[in-house]
RNA sequence: UGGCCCGUCGUCUAACGGCAGGACAUCAGCCUUUGGAGCUGAUUAUUCAGGUUCGAAUCCUGGCGGGCCAGCCA
């Protein structure tokens, strides 16, 4: 699309962006840029800001950089940054040559600060940063003067550039602007532009010893690179005066920061600190620990890049903070592998079936589409049948409740792509524990097919034991087990850490033809949930899958029903009692 | 109790002074060899009180509720 008003649905920041379009504030173009610190891997909030970025430059025919901000050399690594690369290209994005580093301006930031020093405009100061806390105020009451406030540019100059020079020691002096230390804003009340930090940056070495700060940075770089909307999170709003602040007093190019509101989603965590947290502490199996909300986690449990997006553009943008249920995110996988990924039948808890009136020696394959709402175009695979078979546990019950279809003792159920079958006989061991279910078939029903029409409710999955591939399955479930694991202030948010977020599945038995599913690939196993072959942990004719997520269940939705119905009705009979 | 920001169906989000719309959820029906998917229909919202206006979700004032800010982090 060029440039212009875009098809996607409206959200404030666009109505800014077509107002700026409207009045020629910048002439038409629109540049963003993704400005991530290289201090740590990217997850599913960042995924926000990214789409949000890219996805505008993309609609206003304009282009979006990706900057490092890596102005603090303490917290920053190359491997962070290497992550930050590879993740961003596999949401799908392409800043072409727009490769940038904060860390590339250093040079004209210093230049900067003289020009800012030169027109009274900053000053060195020789408070130690406890000092310089005590003299900033509070919330409700005004900051007072550096004693060093007044010092002359000439002094200020001299100062500034012997800090540079690295004449002395971490921490003695820092430069700031000079502004109003009554603001009522805290961030006015003379900020800190430069600090002295003897240490080494992953890009420029030793070259430095002073480092600028984000306020002095971001504003200058967003100038320098011709940025017109410089989209950040809600807790910059009080930055913005600052950012307006140093672009006027050096006269430059002048961008628009415009805040929203970042991602919160329930049931996981977002910040920084707590994903480490979790990583070193050994909660999780590293950042791609499949149930990680990083980028690289859920491109490990198998989510596809476009089902980030889907949900990313699904949620919107706004300035209201508000909590996502992670029903969209599973919401957007669903839809998007529903229509991607081919269907296969795995059997997650097994338990045997055999078909006695089914001779011993015989074999049979079934032609099963790949996608059954449109087979042809999409091929098929065969699917092997003999007398002893495996299907889910819960596909049983020797006592059914109302509405249940699935396998009960004399009730016929499909073998999907099979036969009719009718279990006749329930084995137990000693234990009482059902192990076998001993069945009958119709030959007549080749296929699944009745050929006088009668009505089978119910249809299960199943895996021919004889044909049978084991393989290990996981199922992973959100990380936590309440909504919002970092708000009770006396509880730490690990104790709310859900102990079956991962439960394997160690019989698990899919059929034979997913012997070869190539690392990565992704299926959906009839009736039980979208499944990924581990990247990692898959090998050649050796899959090991993980659980993307469930499908969405009814079944499980009306035992719930049930359930609450029973115990309401329970509840009623108690009070009559009581009354007589 | 300083400053800034935000309050629209259950949830997320539109409506730039002119019929409160969409998506998801929910409910009902259809369809179905996945209790999946799909199709059709239905229910559901402007935080409150004033003011301006022919007309207010929108503008103004105040209340209530929520968020952010006192790093030499970003």
């Amino acid at each position: 699309m060029a440039t212009g008003e875009s098809a996607s649905p409206s959200n404030f920041i666009r109505n800014i962006i077509d107002e700026h379009n409207r009045n020629g504030r910048f002439g038409g173009k629109v540049e963003t840029r993704f400005p991530p610190e290289p201090n740590g891997y990217l997850h599913i909030g960042h995924a926000k800001s990214i789409c949000l970025n890219f996805g505008l430059a993309a609609d206003y025919g304009g282009v979006c950089h990706l900057r490092f901000d890596d102005t603090n050399p303490t917290k920053e690594e190359q491997e962070y940054l290497d992550s930050i690369i590879e993740d961003v290209s596999w949401l799908g994005f392409d800043w072409g040559e727009h490769l940038y580093y904060a860390s590339n301006y250093f040079d004209q930031l210093y230049e900067f600060a003289l020009k800012l020093i030169e027109g009274g405009k900053a000053y060195v100061d020789d408070l130690s940063a406890e000092e310089i806390r005590a003299h900033r105020g509070t919330l409700t009451e005004p900051g007072k003067d550096s004693p060093y406030r007044g010092r002359s540019v000439e002094e200020n100059l001299d100062l500034f550039k012997r800090m540079k020079a690295g004449e002395f020691p971490d921490g003695s002096r820092v430069l700031r602007a000079k502004i109003d230390m009554a603001h009522p804003n805290l961030v006015m009340r003379d900020p800190t532009l430069y600090r002295i930090r003897r240490a080494v940056h992953h890009r420029t070495g030793d070259k430095w010893c002073i480092y600028p700060m984000y306020d002095f940075t971001h504003c200058i770089s967003d100038s320098i690179e011709g940025i017109t909307h410089s989209i950040c999170t809600l807790e910059f709003e009080d930055n913005r005066v600052l950012y307006d602040w140093v672009l006027d007093q050096l006269a430059i190019y002048h961008p628009q920061q415009i805040e929203f509101a970042r991602l919160n989603l329930e049931f996981a965590v977002m910040s920084k600190r707590k994903l480490l947290e979790l990583v070193k502490g050994g909660y999780v199996d590293g950042w791609d620990d499949p149930r990680m909300l990083t980028i690289r986690g859920m491109r490990r449990r198998g989510f596809t890049p476009e089902s980030v997006r889907l949900f990313c553009e699904r949620i919107g943008v706004g300035k209201k903070e508000s909590w996502i249920d992670m029903y969209w995110l599973e919401k957007a996988v669903r839809d998007d592998l529903n229509e991607k990924a081919p269907r296969v039948m795995g059997v997650l808890d097994p338990i045997k079936v055999v078909i006695t009136n089914y001779p011993e020696e015989m074999e049979e394959k079934f032609e099963a589409p790949y996608f059954p709402d449109n087979p042809p175009a999409m091929g098929y695979r065969d699917v092997p049948f003999c007398r002893e078979l495996y299907i889910e546990r819960e596909d049983f019950m020797e006592d059914p409740p109302k509405k249940f279809w699935r396998m009960a003792p004399g009730q016929e159920v499909r073998l999907r792509w099979a036969y009719l079958v009718t279990c006749r006989e329930v084995v137990k061991d000693d234990q009482g524990e059902i192990v076998e279910l001993r069945c009958t078939y119709d030959p007549e029903t080749r296929g699944g097919w009745a050929p006088d029409d009668r009505k089978v409710k119910g249809t299960l999955h199943w895996v021919s034991a004889r044909h049978g591939l084991k393989a290990p399955v996981r199922l992973y479930d959100r990380l936590f087990s309440v909504a919002n694991p970092g708000a009770f202030k006396d509880r730490d948010y690990k104790e709310f850490l859900n102990p079956e977020s991962m439960v394997l599945m160690p019989d698990a038995v899919v059929e034979p033809s997913l012997a070869g599913a190539a690392p990565g690939s992704r299926y959906q196993f009839e009736r039980k949930g979208f499944f990924c072959a581990d990247p990692l942990d898959s090998t050649e004719g050796a899959p090991v899958f993980n659980r993307i997520v469930t499908l969405r269940d009814s079944w499980a939705k009306i035992l719930d029903q049930q359930k609450r119905e029973a115990a309401r009705l329970e509840r009623e009979a108690r009070k009559t009692k009581n009354k007589g």
